[in-house]
DNA sequence: CACCCTCGTTTTGGATACAACCTCCGCGCC
DNA sequence: GGCGCGGAGGTTGTATCCAAAACGAGGGTG
């Protein structure tokens, strides 16, 4: 019952820009309540909380040394980022998705990802270009499913950040973080041991993002929004065809 | 400074099925959060609090004989519907849009809302064609800018609520709520005189809402899809031309 | 044996009280 | 006269405390 990971700095897997480099400490003037949600958005997004478990206000506010008030802004912000689920009187849960929750939130990113890479691709620099390709080259050569998972966010995220669109992508960074249980179950079903060949739908993967790769470098919106959209209908149905990892 | 309405129960336009009925009063085992929610939500979208006016938790709780507590989670669920925005220790005030990020929206709807009538309009029942008929002619026939405002949201949130598909409504519902502001400019600015004719865009925007019809009550996805996307577009750009509804 | 009701415990929702920080107005300085 | 600055007042953030509702164990009943 690890319901808030105490020190737990992650193994980090070389991240080196570090977005989102600290997910306990408090930041300079930052409020409480923002430092909660973070570490509770953390433990979700690794995996430290399951998807359907509790989480009881006063132990986390407990384990953080704060008050319940802090908890409960986190929670609501975590609910309306769609991680969360709450029920008056009844409490906190770590969200759920059923599969037709999961085929929708695939049905919107196939509109919105493409319009984001359609806007970014033209303007990416070239030290943005250099950084997904040694994103992707990391890919490639990765076997642990947790490091796999986080590089291909970093990938993808990195590749729309061109846009000048902060609404856009504050969404499809939501979307990523919903779903995200389910493409951890199904990397942690399919892939193959340590230094053994790529599994899964992996090596098809590895086309594709070397094809968005290549628009990118062109800066080509067309050719970049195509492939990604195809790269994510097909994911989506590669997904979808594991049953297993839906129910538990 | 009509920070909340008090009773105000609103001229409320002939709405029927009453969707979003009592914006202030207390419903069954209900939060006192939500109906702080509503309460503001309704304020905003309504015109009552200015966008751009600060809102104070001390005078809201006041006048809703309630504590600070559920203000807050009030103006945090508001934050993230993009109706408010919150800085740390400094307050809330009504959010603002600015053109890019009016722009923004725009084009956010432009892909989200075609795919929710193509899955709505096969799925739609003869009663809500009826109903769709009915809110059609109540708008040919109104004036009234503000009345104007509410049939026409009405109009379109209703030929998407077929849709099997929750989360996108709820964000399109959002997105409405935010772009209302300069609906409710423009529509002010450029609408005639009662008993005049049509003024603006309305014309054009009758003509669409018949072909619209036509092809929900055919229930043709693709139909309805292509002439959403462009009634969106032209919508969009219709607004743009007037600039003196973004400076103020 | 399964189901339902009851009551105590636990947990959440909300109010009050206090601390941290910002806002804003007036003053001094350039 | 304009600009920066500092303190008083006011607003927000957080902790503590009380009320209300859900959860669960235990016993009774069909």
């Amino acid at each position: 019952m690890a319901l808030v990971s105490i020190p737990s700095n992650m193994d980090r897997t070389g991240r080196e820009a570090a977005e989102d480099a600290d997910g306990g400490r408090a930041r300079a003037g930052e409020l409480l309540g923002e430092v909660v949600t973070r570490r509770l958005r953390d433990d979700i997004l690794e995996g430290r909380l399951r998807p359907g478990e509790r989480i009881r206000q006063e132990a986390v506010a407990r384990e953080l040394g704060a008050s319940r008030i802090p908890v409960r802004e986190a929670l609501l912000q975590l609910e309306n980022e769609g991680l969360v689920s709450l029920a008056p009187y009844s409490g906190a849960r770590v969200a759920k998705l059923d599969f037709a929750e999961y085929t929708e939130l695939y049905r919107i990113r196939e509109q919105l990802e493409p319009l984001a890479i359609a806007e970014s691709a033209p303007r990416l620099s070239d030290e943005a270009i250099a950084q997904l390709r040694h994103l992707m080259l990391q890919i490639e050569q990765t076997r642990d499913p947790a490091t796999w998972l986080a590089l291909d966010r970093r990938f993808h995220l990195a590749s729309y950040a061109a846009a000048p669109m902060p609404r856009l992508l504050k969404m499809i960074e939501g979307f990523w973080n919903s779903t995200q249980q389910y493409r951890r179950a199904f990397y942690a079903a399919v892939s193959a041991p340590r230094d053994g060949p790529l599994a899964g739908d992996q090596p098809l993967t590895v086309v594709e993002h070397r094809l968005l790769f290549d628009a990118l470098e062109r800066r080509d919106p067309l050719d970049a929004e195509a492939i990604l959209r195809s790269h994510i209908r097909r994911t989506q149905l590669t997904l979808a065809g594991r049953q297993e990892v839906f129910d538990e």
